[in-house]
RNA sequence: GGGAGAGUUCCCGAGCGGCCAAAGGGGGCAGACUGUAAAUCUGUUGUCGACGACUUCAGUGGUUCGAAUCCACUCUCUCCCA
């Protein structure tokens, strides 16, 4: 359960535990997909650059092995080999990334299957039992991410049907958590807050969800092209609604900017597949600025990516050698950009709740919010 | 020695009288990426005083209003017969 340690402003510094362990927050989760980090690393790597928790996918595990399989391999841990907490991204954002290959109704959303065009039926219940299969430390309720712009009438009516899913997500989370045989009993169960840019749908919705006393909150839908500001305006909003003894979570966000700006609005945990995806196109991120290591002019760079970091890459490796590796497309190239970028987002909020906990969060903010998004200059 | 074919921009390779500074790849240069259908996608890639001009399709010389494209010779390469 989460508890709150200090507050700084709105940010705030905290612990949740978990039958997989205590998450620290502010906290950063590493994508990993179809339960793998893309890039080459595995369950080896994680605790050399400091993850806290694994986040996989209901839709893309459901379609890939089979969460039925999974299940009988003994759930996720035992299948990835992963011990920390691990949290299962619902499949609610496939409604909104795989747009072009589903139908939303009442009852949930058929998908066409991005693999083989198999169709598949996937509500509230099915992605419940699905996660419950998968055996996550959290699971996340089952919702709708709605495309920006979208119209006030169709943003007010998808949220309220996420607000029944919610409902039905709930009951069938407790129903399978009491079932015999479970893979993790003890799974908690997130809900997730909608409502697009509309303040009012935002908080109505928010206070509707807040009173189901769910483990935790998510805000959903934003980083799904609405300008910046919109989007801390939003958390700004919403966060007032949000109960102060439950862990915050806003999903899918963002640059090392957004996550200082979220923290400063009182967010507490954190996805996102920039760091890794980035890393795969050769972006990688310091706390001086971003790199793109690909540029000409790190042919003859001795330097580590960022001199001062500490990670395993960083400890051994040159500017020069990772670039001539992302030019030959060796596979090398992936893992190591990869493991420095997740390596500076986890290190990224340890270094805020450093500073939360010295009562120094508001220099940290103000030293790295002008630099963290930027090119850097050297 | 005889015969056949080929030489195109950084590379491969299309073009075979005007719509060609020249398709398409590759490579180079740069950009994008926010709960991952993404080791992907986009732009750019002869030069310049740049809505125009200049140089370029092995070399030289021709034919033509006009040539990377046709002709002659030269050079280089590949294959076949000796």
């Amino acid at each position: 359960m989460y508890k709150l340690i200090k507050k700084c402003g709105s940010a705030r510094l905290g612990e949740f535990e978990t039958v997989h362990g205590t998450v620290k927050t502010p906290g950063f989760m590493n994508v990993a997909t179809v339960a793998a980090i893309k890039g080459g690393l595995s369950a080896m790597d994680l605790e050399t650059i400091g993850t806290q928790v694994m986040l996989c996918n209901t839709y893309h595990l459901h379609v890939r092995t089979g969460d039925e399989t999974i299940r009988e391999l003994g759930g996720l841990h035992e299948f990835t080999g992963w011990k920390g907490p691990i949290l299962t991204d619902s499949g609610g954002f496939q409604v909104f990334s795989l747009a072009k290959l589903r139908h939303i109704k009442e009852e949930g959303v058929t998908f066409n299957s991005h693999i083989d065009g198999r169709r598949i039926f996937m509500g509230p219940e099915e992605s419940m039992r699905i996660q419950s299969n998968l055996g996550s430390t959290i699971a996340m309720a089952f919702d709708e991410c709605v495309e920006n712009p979208a119209p006030f009438a169709y943003a007010k009516e998808s949220c309220e049907r996420t607000t029944r899913w919610l409902i039905r997500c709930k009951e069938e989370h407790d129903r399978l958590n009491a079932m015999p045989g479970t893979v993790n009993p003890h799974q908690l169960l997130f809900g997730i807050n909608q409502g697009c840019t509309f303040d009012e749908l935002r908080v109505r919705h928010m206070e509707e969800i807040a009173k189901l006393d769910l483990d935790g909150y998510a805000i959903g839908g934003l980083a799904v092209g609405e300008p910046t500001e919109e989007m801390y305006r939003v958390i700004s909003v919403v966060e007032p609604h949000m109960p102060e003894n439950k862990i915050r979570y806003l999903m899918g966000v963002g640059t090392p900017g957004n996550i200082l700006e979220a923290v400063k609005r009182g967010v507490d945990l954190f996805d996102c597949v920039m760091p890794s995806r980035n890393a795969r196109h050769g972006h990688l991120f310091t706390f001086g600025g971003v790199i793109n290591i690909n540029n000409a002019k790190y042919e003859k760079d001795l330097r580590p990516i960022e001199p001062s970091c500490g990670c395993p890459v960083c400890r051994q490796f040159s500017r020069a050698y990772i670039r001539h590796l992302t030019k030959a497309k060796e596979v090398l190239a992936l893992r190591l950009c990869v493991m420095h970028n997740l390596y500076f987002y986890n290190t990224l909020t340890k270094r805020i709740r450093e500073a939360l906990e010295s009562d120094t969060f508001d220099a940290f903010y103000a030293q790295y919010i002008p630099i963290l998004d930027k090119r850097l200059s050297d």
